[in-house]
DNA sequence: TCCATTTTGTTCCCACGTTCACAAACTCCT
DNA sequence: AGGAGTTTGTGAACGTGGGAACAAAATGGA
């Protein structure tokens, strides 16, 4: 065994694996959960979607968890990849605009159940300041520097409309939020440093659009476009 | 000029670029609501929050639609782009799950203003059918067959819990639905030649953990980590 | 003990995507 | 008309990611 320390050097995780490392962990906890206490790559790479050689190569970037000739020990695989993403720690975090897809948010009981712990949720809009949704009191806009300071919280969430976006980034920059989760339609630009992931619910709708066009006008996919491919 | 029938074999649009063209859209839209006519690839590249030799090469797979020393009229761009994804028709869609996201996605404005129309909400939940989300009465699931051939349905979203995400998935691909967007936190599987995105809003945030973590340890990032870098 | 079997970890190779750099082409000014 | 300046479209280099194939390592049976 190699001597790894927490902060080695070696430990280059492609992009592309971190992405999938978080499907890995939610299928191991359905295998813990049915009871398995041991998979091959085969079974997991199966249950996550993915091919089982990607599966591996995907895991010995973490290390060597498993053993040659039996698998993986699913409870012990699921502990080091949740210390590998941070989701043993707690992370606090903050939404702001508290429109449907905020309450939505607030709602999910997903991220509770992973480590994220909803401190604040906060809207610029007077009317809904004062409402508790999902247990939560909805805060104004104006107290975000104050929450993020005496939570250290370095996650933020925007749920706001377009035109919002950008602001409530330059926002949560200046006050030392490092990570962004965007939902609002708008690029928003941050400086270096700043990590900022987007959803689009738009955007998707209008990729399978596109790729559904394509499929009317008689062309030929050549594999599964857009998507994990698989027996029904 | 080449000829370029609708249905011309030498359009492969790569993946990534299709993934894209959504963006440059709703940015062209944002331009030509400022009342900007033309612009370059430069000022494009810019509001969509990407790098203008790789606007360029995204465009060339369209077609040559701007001029050399001047570069793309706002609106005609708009329009190619528009027709290439498909979004100049109009596309029904049934989504399946009124929770508390199907809720925020049938409320979202975003998706009828870019031509799809929601005709159905549906839900397997006796005590939700019936009742009006975002003026549209929710029906039962097992309606489902029916709204889809009335409407010829191509596309449906899926936002149920993730036990019975391969169930609805399953049940609209033997109906002949083709794309499947999936808002549920589960692998579904689905057989080739029908396309599957999906959505997971807490593997977001885990991956946004995972850049934090490295932060926190001293690790320095080897650029923008996770999204788009650019100044403030 | 030794061999057959299983399954991981890794190497090699190919395809895809990104970026640089530049020729082609267009406008404008003199 | 001609040249300077600008901007597109694209060819080529580079880096990342995916998949097949195989060596290494473990188990279990004879």
């Amino acid at each position: 065994m190699t001597t790894r320390s927490s902060t080695d050097a070696a430990r280059v995780i492609p992009e592309a694996t971190v992405a999938r490392l978080p499907v890995y962990l939610r299928a191991l906890t359905a295998l813990a959960d049915s009871g398995i206490r041991t998979c091959s790559s085969e079974d997991l790479a199966t249950a996550a979607g993915v091919n089982s050689a990607k599966l591996r190569k995907d895991l010995s970037y973490l290390g060597s968890y498993g053993t040659r000739g039996v698998g993986y020990d699913v409870d012990y695989l699921r502990y080091q990849i949740a210390r590998e993403i941070g989701v043993t720690q707690d992370w606090p975090v903050v939404i702001v605009g508290i429109g449907n897809l905020g309450h939505a948010l607030a709602n999910y009981s997903g991220f509770r159940s992973r480590g994220f712990r909803i401190v604040a949720l906060l809207d610029a809009d007077p009317d809904l300041v004062g409402r508790s949704v999902a247990g939560v009191v909805v805060r104004p806009f104006d107290d975000l520097e104050e929450i993020v300071r005496e939570h250290d919280v370095a996650i933020g969430v925007i749920a706001t409309p377009a035109l919002a976006a950008q602001d409530v980034a330059d926002r949560m920059v200046a006050i030392g939020i490092t990570s962004i989760l965007n939902f609002a339609p708008a690029v928003v630009a941050v400086p270096d440093g700043v990590d900022v992931r987007k959803v689009d619910l738009s955007i998707e709708l209008q990729i399978l659009a596109y790729h559904e066009q394509r499929k009317a006008n008689g062309a030929v996919e050549p594999a599964a476009g857009a998507g994990e491919g698989g027996a029904a």
